[in-house]
DNA sequence: ACAATTTTCGACGATCTTTCGGATATATTC
DNA sequence: GAATATATCCGAAAGATCGTCGAAAATTGT
């Protein structure tokens, strides 16, 4: 794992190396959020499991959570629908499964790409980019996230809501990181401008997936972070 | 009705007269989408309707428009479960017909308010603001819209739909106004700009929504909306 | 006051969810 | 590799909610 490497003097009150410690925790921390409970014993059933995930992904993405049967889900995954209900709970709990397991792998996703960014805007792009992009290779599962799951009232009830408030908590953590590097002024409010930045690229992950549009979703989320990202860099230092 | 007044010449090519009678046109109809098309005949069936319309939000904040029961609204309306399927078709019908109701009285509100505004930056943070106050005001409602109606795959399929691309139309609108005027430098992307106002400050209403924090919902909007207007004022003129 | 129209409601059938007990498959022990 | 224990699967039936229908009640117009 890659430890920023100090050279230069240090800025006074600041100590660069337990700054880069918290990074890796955090970044370690999101991709190994724990998963459910139960574990299953025999192979067989963690085929069934993945079986029936991947068959809910499509239900789900095709009727909506709402509109979606149990039964319609069990046929798809080939199983009964008295078996499914070995698995989960209930619709909701199957619901809420999902973007768990797919935000594990693009926190991981992350955690290995991010090693070759050094700088807090660098890492802050591939991060949000990173984001879009993942929205438009899993659009099947970014519809049912971005449109039913995360601005749900039941998140804030539910252990996914620590994956998504680690959302949140990457992008305080980089634009931390930037002020103390330079990359932009001191002195801003960075809860404000992590609404901005996270506000900004869910709207067009949001539109893209409802629209279609913008066409090109990953350059239109490149681009709308370096903007922003350059705007904050011209502010004048506030406080 | 406000039209301005032209004192000064006017920039090649760009007809202010038909400017702001898009925008009044527009104005207009934002609060004025064509309401459902049953009418009811008798008032006691108005007022069973607003009785209706009342329990279901209430109903329907309380625990989320997929565990809410026909029967508990119809409870709390007071009258029998098959006397609601006389006026809404099914549970979507009904929660999908409260937020047209709200967004048509805050586009009225916002109307009436703007009159008083000139500039396109201040008509701009009016707008948003009024439109973060009004979730303020109206939480249950706005739990309903922003949590669970709006981002939601059948918005798109829906009458509804019209209004919510209202919402953005006006901010367009707005954009556009101020690069005529002046008030920022020309040749942005404007539809990206708009993504980033909408997108802030929805960021900022459902974080409200969720956790209560910001605790000043109202000025935290100000205070958003101020900062983006400024950085891109500030930002250089493109090509 | 009477007829026509509108509105309300209780009862019922249809659909979907969830539970339960036993049958079948896999793992473990000797 | 047979016996035992455990894990997994399924059919059937119970439970819950949705949505319909025809008759009763309320309202309106004359």
């Amino acid at each position: 794992m890659l430890k920023a490497v100090v050279t230069e003097p240090l800025p006074a009150g600041v100590d660069l190396d337990t700054a880069a410690a918290e990074w890796d925790a955090l970044l370690h921390r999101i991709a190994h959020r724990p998963k459910r409970a139960s574990e299953r014993k025999q192979d067989r059933s963690k085929r069934t499991e993945q079986r029936i995930l991947s068959a809910a992904l499509r239900v789900f993405a095709r009727d909506g959570i709402s509109r979606s049967r149990i039964a319609d889900i069990a046929a798809e995954a080939g199983i009964s629908t008295s078996t499914l209900y070995e698995y989960y709970k209930n619709k909701e709990d199957l619901a809420y499964d999902l973007p768990r397991n797919h935000l594990s792998n693009f926190f991981e996703g992350f955690r290995l790409a991010v090693a070759a960014k050094s700088s807090a805007r660098d890492r802050l792009v591939l991060y949000l980019t990173m984001s879009a992009d993942f929205a438009r290779e899993h659009s099947e599962w970014a519809r049912l996230f971005y449109l039913e799951i995360w601005p749900s009232v039941s998140v804030s009830e539910t252990d996914l809501r620590h994956s998504v408030d680690d959302f949140a908590r990457v992008v305080i953590c980089l634009l931390r990181q930037g002020e103390r590097d330079g990359d932009w002024p001191h002195g801003q409010n960075w809860y404000q401008t992590a609404s901005i930045l996270i506000g900004s690229v869910n709207q067009v992950i949001i539109t893209w997936l409802l629209y279609r549009r913008p066409r090109n979703l990953t350059k239109a989320s490149i681009d709308i972070v370096e903007r922003i990202l350059d705007m904050i860099a011209a502010e004048p230092a506030a406080g």
